[in-house]
Formats: C-alpha cells, structure tokens, sequence
RNA sequence: GGUGCGGUAGUUCAGUCGGUUAGAAUGCCGGCCUGUCACGCCGGAGGUCGCGGGUUCGAGUCCCGUCCGCACCGCCA
C-alpha cells in the first residue's frame, strides 16, 4: 500500500497505529535537536516529529527537506505533548521512523498558504501551484459539489444529460464565435458553440422530453471578472411545458442548490419582477434587492421651478438612502465625482438631507420653497435622517442606468449588500426586441427562437418593438446566474421572426434551415434555461470573480499565461489546413 | 476600439520637491537552538526600478511611445 492514510484524518483515537502518509512539505521548522515537519495533500496537514535522540541520521535527512518536496513518512502516531487547537489533526503527530523523497521540489515563486504572498498574474503562470491552496482547492470542491447536487436533482426530475457536439456550424446572430479550420474541408470552418440552443431544441423535437447538460460554452467576445470565454451552463431544456413549470423547476432547483451547498431554506417562491418594472424601479434587468432604495420618479413635483437642470428634463428620479443625512460634504462630493465618473456620465447630483424636525435641506434650495422639498421628500417616502439624491437627464433610460449605479454604490457604502444574505428573483416579460444603433434594425433580445407573448403576437405586424416575449432570467444579489424562454415550435411563426430580424428567407433558410425543417416534423411545445455554473459557484464561495471557480482560467486579454496560448502556427501546419495569416496594421 | 489604476529584490510593497551607496517585510542560503506550529536568535546573498526614446548637470521619480497586468465602458442574440 502506498500510504495507509490521508494528511487529514488521523486523530487522537488513531495513536498507537503505524501508519504511512505521502504530501508535500508545507513546512520543515528546525529545532536543533528535533526537526517538525507538516507535510499537507488535499485533505489536511499533519505534523511529522524528527528527534535525533530516536534516529540522528532521519532527523538529518528531514533537516535537508524543502518547501514542496514531495515525501513518503512511515511512524507511530502518537499524542502530542502541546496541542495545537488550531487545525484537525492537531492532537496528534508522526513519530517518524521511515523518510522517502519521492520528488525534490525548487523553490515555489510564490508561498503556498491560505494568504499567499503571490499576486494574479504570477498565481496563473503557475496555477498546478496556485491549486494546491486551499482557498482555491475549496472553490473547486464547492463547484464538484453543486454539479453532483445538480445532476442529483435533474435525474430525480426524470432529465436525461445528452452531449451536443462542440463543433458545430457558425452563426453570425449574436456573440462573435470561435471557430476552428476543417483540414478536411478546405476553406471551411467549424465554431465552437455560444450554446447549445439549437441541438437541445431538436432534442425536444426528438422527444427526449427533458434534457440537461453541464456543458462549455465559448463567446469570443471582451473578458469581465464574471465573464470568460470558455464557461459553463448548465443547460436544460423540456417539452409539453409552460413558463410557469420552467420557472417553477428551476427555481426548486435553486432552492435545492441553497439548501444543500449553503443550508439556506428557502420557502417563499421568488418574487417575479416585469422587466419593465425592473427598468422602472431599479434602472436594471438585474436588479439588487438585497435592499431597498427603490427609483422614484420627480417629474412632476421638481420640473417647473425655474432650475435649469431640471426644467429641461427627460427624467428626474430620486433614491432614499436611510438614515444617511449626516453625509459629510467630503462624502457628498465623492458621490457626485462617481456619478460623474466617464463610466457612468452623469452631469451631477442633486442631494437632499431630511432633517430632525422634517425640514428638507437640499443642493438646490434655492430654486425650491420648503413645501415643494417636504412633499419631494414625502414622495420619496423618506424619513428624518435620510438622504435623498437626485440624477436627471434628457434621455430616460441612460439616466435611469446612472442612478442604478449610484444606487449600488450607496448600497455597497451603506453596507447593505452583504455577500452572505441572497436575495433572489426573477425579471420576467422581457422585450422580445431591442433596437440597434450599429445594425439599425431590430435585434432579438434574447435570442431568435424565443417565443412572444401569445397576446402579444398580433403586434408583430404592427409595433414590433412593444412585443414581450416568454422570457425570464433568474437573478440574485445582482448577478443574472441564469435565463430562458419559451421556443417558438411553429415554422411558419419562426420565418416571421427572422423576417422581423431583417433576414431574407434564403438567409434564413442557409443559416437555421435545418431548425425551420425540422419543426415541420411534429415538434412540441417546448422551453428551457441554462444556468451559469461560474457565477452560482462564486456567488455560492463570495468571490468578485469567477476566475477563482475555474481551475484554468483566461486572463484579461483572453490568454492563457501558463500554456502561453493562444500562439501563432507554424508554417507546415498553416499549410495544411489552407490558411494563409494576414495581419492588419 | 476606449477610460482609469498599476509594473522597483524570488514575492508583496515603500521610495518625499528630480539629488549621496534604491529600502522594508517575507522568502532564500549559512550558523545556533529538543516541543515548534507566523518558532526564535545571529549572519549572508539577492536589483536590466517592464522596455524604448526624450527633457535635465543629474531620472525609479517628469514627458512621449510601447509591452504586460487588473477594473470598467463599448461588446457579450
């Protein structure tokens, strides 16, 4: 036998047995005449005792062993005179008797510890290393964890997981794909899919009924800290369903996921948000409501006074921060720099302190009489002690964007968005289309195949953009951590999509062709969602970024520093597969 | 494509108004040490101040360019 146990799981009821351990040396302190070694795996540390009074020649040996070597200890494990509370196995130590190098190791660049000194870059140059950690091992564990209880929860509902191929054909709507050269067939080009939206939904045409799969996808487009190029969904798809059962299926298996990764009970169903309340109240499609603070809109009661600024409004909407009001100027004044932030774009920020006695003071008393403030003030429902702050502009969505970020950040200031409290929702009714400025035409919101709101459909013809669709994402704390529809089954209401889109039907037919052929051959009502695995798994660990999920993650600019890819081909294999590079200046 | 911040010892960072031999901590190497667990004590080695150019008597410090990293905007159906 190799080794009898693991670095974690002897205990003070194990002492008295021989045993075997292999790990790597997290640490060697040298005492003179006694030599302590921890020696660490993925389940624990323990400590190995050196006396040179039980073996002069081992206790050397161990007195040469470096960071990271990787070793083989035989001894008694025995209890240890002082203790050390702090970690598992804590009670007791390894008398050693047998020391084996099984690999030296250099000088790892960087410490291998819970608080390492090393800094991002150098951490994915040597992420073999970086892994050994137990913060980064933890997330790991974590991820394993949610995709078993996943799997557990798709399979008891009956779900089938079915691979999709991960070379499939382009296709220009949406994010911009990898793609990949067929040597085969010269001049042509496989991508890599954005999702497996397509496949899953001839899957329903198949009749699998319920499909999942945890599955890669790739977007080549800009990195974010929560978006890569490489991620994962966990996709599903099911047939003979309405939006209330997806909703209802997912959302159990969010509460599933809580209770079981965070022993969080969850037993009210989640709020359902229109989209466009969203938009109303929080300037967002992913709203926070980790707290309150909702948008109130002024119009009424500001415009009209004679403050330029306001006057000439689109939209006046104020936030209430509570109990807020005793903001020092300083503190003001850095809010007003946030909002102005190129980033963000506002031209500046109008604030109000409700005071003791209810009088309201504001940036722009003069321009206001105290009534008018005390029934802004009133408006905003706000209470002696808060702060109100007020952004306006001539173009209501982007400034309505602007006060959403304010309202994070004062959230975040105020300390309401505490990473261990979830707040989840959904944002429902999505518009089927939104309008683009690079295109100018429609684009689907969501994607092509989303099904509108059946008593929506007449608009088509007439007020394309007022559609709503069948859709809905899945939002907590924030962050989208999922999103779906309901499929258009119909080939007839799927041509008059891609006739919205600006498609011809030669085009339509050359790109999603075996879609439309396909649903002429009984497909069913059908819907589903995909989840992204990165973001539950971060939101579940608390990381600002999805890279610490991820064992191989990308760098800002899409590289991978450890494998230093991607990287330029040489000439044989260009050759072969008939491509010739070209580089623009 | 754009904006901001950063790049100094193996590592994490400090470095004042442009001025003597570029520092600290940690790690590393050597020595001492028999109950440590952030061991302790003594000693030592270790620098292309990202790279290129410019201003200046003089540049880690100022200017321009460039590369790299991070965050964000655009982008992400």
């Amino acid at each position: 036998m190799y080794r009898t146990n693991t670095c974690g799981e002897l205990r003070l009821a194990d002492a008295g047995k021989t045993v075997t351990l292999a790990g790597w040396v997290q640490k060697a302190r040298k005492m003179g005449g006694m030599t302590f070694v921890d020696i660490r795996d993925r389940y624990g540390i323990t400590q190995v005792v050196f006396n040179i009074e039980h073996d002069a020649a081992l206790t050397e040996a161990a007195n040469h062993l470096g960071r990271e070597f990787v070793i083989r200890v035989t001894g008694k494990v025995s209890e240890r005179t002082s203790k050390n509370p702090s970690m598992p196995t804590g009670d007791i130590e390894i008398i050693a008797d047998e020391l084996e190098v099984l690999n030296p190791s250099e000088v790892p660049p960087f410490t291998i510890e819970d608080e390492s000194d090393g800094g991002d870059d150098l951490r994915m140059r040597y992420r073999y290393l970086d892994l050994r950690r137990n913060p980064v091992r933890r997330n790991l564990e974590l991820r394993h964890r949610m995709t078993m209880e996943v799997r557990r929860y798709l399979d008891s509902k009956g779900f089938l997981e079915i691979e999709t191929p991960m070379l499939v054909g382009s296709t220009p709507e949406g994010a911009r794909d990898f793609v990949v050269p067929s040597r085969m067939n010269p001049g042509q080009f496989y991508a890599l899919p954005q999702s497996p939206q397509t496949l899953k939904q001839l899957l329903m045409v198949s009749g699998m009924d319920r499909y999942f799969q945890i599955v890669k996808c790739f977007r080549d487009e800009d990195l974010r800290a929560d978006r890569q190029p490489e991620f994962t969904q966990i996709d599903c798809e099911m047939s003979f369903i309405e939006q209330d059962d997806v909703i209802e299926l997912f959302e159990g298996m969010a509460k599933h996921l809580f209770k079981e990764i965070r022993g969080v009970e969850l037993t009210e169903p989640f709020i359902r948000m229109p989209w466009a309340d969203a938009m109303k109240y929080y300037g967002s499609d992913k709203p926070d409501i980790r707290f309150d603070m909702k948008f109130v809109e002024l119009m009424d009661i500001m415009k009209g006074h004679g403050f330029g600024v306001f006057d000439s409004a689109e939209y006046i909407g104020g936030i209430c921060a509570p109990g807020a009001a005793s903001y020092t100027r300083k503190q003001l004044d850095e809010l007003t720099d946030f909002v102005k932030r190129p980033q963000i774009g506002a031209k500046g920020m109008v604030y109000a302190r409700v005071e003791a006695d209810g009088n309201v003071k504001s940036s722009v008393d003069k321009f206001y009489s105290q009534d008018v403030l005390r029934r802004m003030a009133e408006e905003m429902n706000a209470k002696p002690g808060d702060l109100i702050l007020i952004l306006s502009g001539d173009d209501a969505m982007r400034t309505r964007k602007q006060l959403c970020e304010l309202r994070l950040e004062m959230g975040r200031r105020l300390g309401l968005r505490d990473k261990n409290k979830f707040a989840c929702l959904w944002v429902v009714d999505f518009p089927m289309f939104e309008w683009s400025d690079e295109e100018q035409r429609l684009m689907a919101m969501h994607h092509p195949f989303t099904h509108p709101k059946e008593e929506d459909i007449p608009m088509l013809d007439t007020d394309p953009a007022a559609v709503r669709a069948d859709a809905y994402d899945m939002v907590i704390n924030g962050v989208e951590v999922g999103g779906g529809s309901i499929r258009i089954h119909n080939s007839e209401l799927q041509a008059k999509m891609f006739e919205i889109l600006g498609f011809t039907p030669e085009k339509a037919q050359e790109q999603f062709g075996f879609l439309m052929n396909a649903f002429k051959y009984g497909a069913p009502p059908h819907g589903g969602l995909a989840y992204g695995l990165d973001r539950w798994v971060s939101l579940f660990a608390g990381l600002d970024s999805i890279r610490d999920c991820i064992a191989f993650p990308k760098n800002n600019s899409g590289r991978d520093v450890m494998l230093d890819a991607p990287a330029a081909l040489d000439a044989k294999q260009l050759d072969e597969l008939n491509l010739v590079v070209d580089i623009k200046e």
